[in-house]
DNA sequence: GGATATACTATACGACGCGAGGTATTATGT
DNA sequence: ACATAATACCTCGCGTCGTATAGTATATCC
């Protein structure tokens, strides 16, 4: 996938791999795969700036004696994914405009 | 429109402004409004990186007085016009991931 | 004559993806 | 037993890119 369009999918695919189930960051890699490969070194700050927002929240937890960093969605978090469904009627327009044929 | 999203969409969209006649900056501006709305201070080095990227060609041109450069889409500008649309079934499998209902 | 539209340019800042490299434990294969 | 892969997290630094701000200059409209 196109870098800049990919760049604009990533926010919302990890709230979207953590909305059902709270998740840690080498699942949501591996579940976020099929749909786009994104690399630790992307996520990880990722996960932290939408921390910061309040997208959101960590919890640690020691699973099999290595420690792991559970993120929940909060309120906010789906909001986001409430606003991006709703701009989908825009990116559609976007995508008629570029592949119209006159 | 979601700022990431719409840096996904910008170049694209630029090519897709000249695709059937060529054009020049102002004009782009105006054109591309009722889809997204972007501004000189982006549209200009988007041009020159484009130019530079072989998508588009350039020339200057006198009109009434003041110069204008008009931007043609190229073969190449074509292919990336070409490739958005070839992945926009990627596209719409993460929009179906983001929107899932258990 | 003053405001608005037209048309392009340069500078500087900040946001962000991501490759490269680091640490450490557990599981698997031979 | 030993190597390799998988699991799980982190940091640093580079380069790309959008955009606010500001500047230049002509044409048109009231």
């Amino acid at each position: 996938m196109d870098a800049q369009v990919k760049r604009g999918l990533l926010d919302v695919c990890v709230l979207a791999a953590i909305k059902f189930d709270d998740s840690y960051g080498y699942k949501i890699i591996k579940d976020l795969e099929p749909y786009m490969k994104i690399s630790e070194s992307t996520l990880y700050p990722i996960l932290r700036r939408l921390e910061e927002q309040g997208q959101l929240t960590v919890r640690s937890e020691e699973y099999n004696g290595r420690l792991r960093k559970y993120y929940g969605i909060t309120a906010t978090g789906r909001d986001k994914i409430a606003q991006f469904a709703s701009e989908w009627k825009e990116i559609m327009s976007v995508y008629d405009y570029v592949t119209r044929e006159e």
